[in-house]
DNA sequence: GAGTCCCTTCGGTACGCACCGAAGACTCGC
DNA sequence: GCGAGTCTTCGGTGCGTACCGAAGGGACTC
């Protein structure tokens, strides 16, 4: 009896030899395995169930939910729902707050909306008109203007991604990075200190792609900060609870002053 | 009997109701669920189990590698081997192509190789000792210097991305890009015109985490042009069969003019 | 054409896990 | 305190699937 080339002498422990020799089935943890595939397929396994993919989704509009909230989301049972916060929350994916009788949850930080945004930046292809068309008119609002994560995205996010391009203070030619002249801009049009654009490793500007556009939008440190500080005027300001925003009358003149952009003309308003 | 709230009534169909009323266990395709989340789940059951995961990882190489060969990699039976095969190229992570007896297979693109990129990026942290020492030993030439899917990487790659980064030719500050100074750089130190930069969608410079430094090297058309001109003047060669690369006397000397990156004291050689 | 090699298909096994309901733990408000 | 509300724990069920060996189909070699 020879042993088959794929299984090395390490691959079975002594003990499962003995008990699944002939009928040998689930690989044992194994010895000599590539490094960082299990790990990579234990990452990717948090997100590998509806649901679970469900919860993050959800979560990806920056705020915090509680647990009945995404259970009824998900349309499972808040048993069900339990046991899949925690796993994601053991798995790094999500941080929990409890207060009174209420869990809250929380995507874990910007990396995790990054890793979320570059797997659904990579799904199919938005799956044609059946879908689009009432997804549409069901969120012509989400579509509009919306937060995601913690900068802004849907045509408002684009359209001032794409001024700020025009005129020189987003760099989207060679990559995706602030200019110089788009620190300045940050200063003098909404008084934010470049040493607030350095937070640790956080890369000041990201490109994150827009769900509805299919265009980048400005993402990172100076997404984050411009979305504060377009909500903090009341530039912008949220629809209801949801994530869904609107450029209000003081918002629409300051960016066309800032920024040359024409909220009308953009379909902003 | 009431129906609980997370079972809506389209939640099920008449025949599923007939057969699992009392003991409903898992729920059915659902109608009103959240979009995009069934695909995204999708997605990551790809990549959801340790020998795809290291059938992907071995792959970031950017070489073809035979049906066979990621058997043996993986430590699995030939039919384990074909079934995963089959299901990442059905789910479009990679691309096959048949020769003779044999079948090849690829990663679909750079964008697969940047979405395996962005997850191992958010993998826990290195491990610590144990599999460090073992692993720096057993392959200190790839921490040197290695390809990652289409351009360079380890040390090499992260030196010369600080090289370029120091003379202003990438600007890591406000995020990622290639400046002028760098698209101008290209043509003349590697005769790559501007035009060859800029293919589709694809963004001229990305940053891309290393694995073994944990900082970013130069990826995106750029870094692939950049791993093309030094292996094609042989600036770079590779080591064996595998992904590892080291740089040549001509090379050193090249990258000191070219970039004043001095070799040997960025532990290159 | 026979033998070899590479891969695939098929049947069968067993484990992982997503799901639910019921019961318990804990908080809040009256 | 007592009831209502939120979440967790536990037991139980059944599907999905990762795995293997054996057998079969092409494709090269001689």
């Amino acid at each position: 009896m020879t042993t088959p080339a794929y299984s090395t002498a390490t691959n079975r422990t002594a003990a499962n030899q003995a008990v699944t020799d002939r009928t040998a089935t689930h690989r044992t943890p194994a010895a000599g395995t590539p490094p960082y595939s299990t790990e990579l397929a234990r990452l990717a396994a948090l997100l590998a169930d509806r649901t679970r993919a469900a919860f993050c989704l959800a979560l990806l509009d920056g705020r915090a939910w509680t647990a009945g909230e995404l259970a009824a989301y998900a349309q499972v049972a808040p048993s069900t729902a339990s046991e899949h916060l925690t796993r994601l929350t053991e798995g790094g994916l999500l941080v929990e707050r409890r207060q009174g009788r209420h869990r809250y949850l929380q995507l874990a930080g910007p990396h995790v909306a990054e890793l979320l945004e570059s797997l659904t930046a990579h799904l199919d292809p938005p799956q044609g008109a059946p879908r689009g068309l009432r997804a549409v008119s069901a969120s012509a609002a989400l579509a509009r203007g919306r937060t995601c994560y913690d900068h802004l995205a849907g045509r408002l996010g684009v359209a001032i991604t794409d001024a700020m391009t025009a005129r020189g203070l987003v760099d989207q030619d060679g990559g995706f990075a602030l200019t110089d002249a788009g620190r300045d801009w940050f200063t003098d049009a909404l008084g934010v200190e470049p040493a607030d654009l350095r937070t640790g490793r956080r890369p000041q500007a990201r490109g994150c792609l827009d769900w509805t556009e299919r265009r980048n939008h400005l993402a990172g440190t100076a997404g984050a900060r411009l979305c504060d500080g377009l909500l903090d005027r009341r530039w912008v300001r949220r629809i209801g609870s949801g994530r869904a925003v609107r450029l209000t009358d003081a918002g629409a003149a300051a960016l066309q002053e800032l920024l040359g952009l024409d909220g009308a003309a953009a379909g902003l308003r």
